[in-house]
DNA sequence: CTACAATGATACAATTAGTACAATAAAAGG
DNA sequence: CCTTTTATTGTACTAATTGTATCATTGTAG
């Protein structure tokens, strides 16, 4: 199997900071589907010698992903795709996919043999914490 | 009596360390009765293989079990779990275990921008769904 | 000239992998 | 049986890989 080289293109006269054209063609070859999530990037170092430019140039355009959540970076191993945060997908996609991701939540604590109550009060209690976190970073 | 094969379920993209996300399933199970005291693990190269990991990275998160007397680790014999916990400090991770597995489902939700209103319907909705297969299940 | 943003250099920390070793159990030989 | 050998299992130490933090340098707008 071939392994899926990110490629990149840096324009010097774009102007834009090399960063930020990373950060960019990323973005976009993740939501024209040439990268996947769960597909892991290049290590800052590799990416770097690839577009000559300093890896710390490619860790800040890395950082600025992770924050978006576009991508998880774990130090000592790597930095992985997470999931395209849903553009304007269909009301049925989305249905589906959170549908997907319940079921899956689900059938993991009655593995783990927590009662449907107890499941539908901790989720109960968790969203009520998440909303009043949401609260105060709004002040 | 078929072997109770130990079922990991690691993900890349959690953030988690792997030997974390070892030391918390191992954990879940036992709390929820899914490995019982006296068990025994399987070995550190056994587990490694089935995940595919470095058996130092099985060995790092038995260790920690060991230090936290959970498990006991025995070189040359092999890895058991221990003696049961105080039913407080049982219930206590068991709880712990339901509230980390929940803020992790809720916290993928928001990121994919559902809202808390969505979650919880469709919590409800797969909870639903599940009694009635259940009950299903014993007739 | 000054200030600030971008990039580079260097040192560091976390995770995982590689290798050799020690303890125990099991098998083999007598 | 008892001893020796071999296999199995966890341990210790080290190395390699990866991202992070901090500060220095450069270049350019104001």
């Amino acid at each position: 199997m071939a392994e899926n080289k990110l490629t990149l293109n840096l324009d010097i006269r774009s102007g834009l900071p090399i960063y930020t054209q990373i950060v960019n063609q990323i973005q976009s070859q993740l939501v024209n589907g040439i990268i996947k999530p769960g597909d892991q990037l290049p290590t800052v170092r590799a990416l770097a010698q690839d577009l000559r430019v300093n890896f710390n140039t490619v860790a800040r355009a890395y950082r600025i992903l992770d924050e978006a959540r576009i991508i998880s970076t774990q130090q000592g191993r790597g930095t992985y795709i997470t999931e395209i945060p849903p553009p304007e997908v269909s009301e049925r996609l989305r249905r589906e996919s959170l549908e997907a991701l319940t079921q899956r939540f689900i059938n993991e604590a009655f593995r783990l043999r927590f009662s449907e109550k107890e499941v539908s009060q901790m989720v109960r209690d968790s969203l009520k914490l998440k909303k009043e976190a949401a609260v105060n970073d709004d002040e």
